[in-house]
DNA sequence: GGACCAACGTTATAATGTACCAATTCTCAA
DNA sequence: TTGAGAATTGGTACATTATAACGTTGGTCC
């Protein structure tokens, strides 16, 4: 998310839950701007750290898990289960349930949403008579770049966020 | 897995282990064993609870995390990133990444191993120039058993195991 | 204004996972 | 067979992630 998108991926966002009838509240686009901010998952405490940094109110846990949970719920943001961690969505404009691929050498996360992973998903549920409700694909590798480079399989670099204490 | 299966799948395991020059140690098995004897996932905690109830020796959290870290080298067992949990694999011949249809009615997890699923990961991953190490694949939902019965919407029954405390 | 309800603040605690070091057990060569 | 070295396990403490419970605030609608 490139800053001057950001204000725009959060005006979209403000939108899209007026006409639910929904109520982006300033604690939450608070915590939608923290993760929109970076295209690296961040953890719930990392999150909170960065909301406490942003303002002399003291903030706890439960804070930020709520507001994680609304914005989960409208799809404005997903949880990356392999890394106990959370993104932004990069089009939230219908709810969906990404795929993405997580490299392990600078963090970066993109997403995906490809047809063919979906339908082969879909029949393999279907041939078993499971009603999936909410696929988890998360691929844990390396991008072109960090393959790309001779130091690319050892430990990550980059930003913090999750991982990288 | 089955009561008189369970013998022939942890001597399976051993002879797997012996091939490859690791040894299936006694504590190894005890937690191999206890995650034989269902299809349900179990959280590290349930299985040291388990280990507890069967030996008067005393068992710390490491110690099962050991135990778990070697399985799952091994392939001998998969963790279940969405449940925070862990479970015996149906086919440990060769190491694999499999695709898990979890069901949130009954607890069951049903594992699979579907060439379109791998094929349209790999086309995916291929594409964005991604090296995909680690796939995670979880679908979480309900099984054809739980969808017939009426109830089936609700929250979980069946064995303990996670998340039915 | 007051009743209501969603959102938030606050404290405490549960659940999951790991760092670290000591004690034990196993293996293999001398 | 025995002792050195490696692998495994025991055990304490602590880090990280997540939630329960309850009170307070603030906006909305009559």
């Amino acid at each position: 998310m490139t800053e001057p998108g950001l204000e725009q991926w959060l005006n979209q966002a403000d939108a899209l839950c007026r006409r639910r009838g929904a109520r982006l509240t300033a604690q939450r686009r608070r915590v939608l701007a923290i993760l929109g901010r970076t295209r690296r998952p961040l953890g719930a405490y990392a999150i909170l750290d960065a909301l406490r940094d942003q303002s002399a109110r003291s903030t706890a846990p439960p804070t930020v898990y709520r507001a994680l949970e609304f914005l989960l719920e409208h799809g404005l943001i997903h949880r990356i289960e392999s890394l106990h961690a959370f993104i932004g969505c990069t089009h939230p404009e219908h709810p969906h349930a990404g795929q993405f691929l997580i490299c392990r050498g600078c963090g970066l996360v993109e997403e995906k949403e490809d047809d063919r992973i979906q339908d082969s998903l879909g029949q393999t549920a279907q041939d078993s008579g499971f009603k999936s409700e909410r696929p988890v694909v998360e691929l844990i590798g390396l991008c072109a770049d960090c393959r790309a480079r001779p130091i690319s399989a050892s430990e990550p670099i980059g930003q913090p966020g999750v991982g990288s204490p």
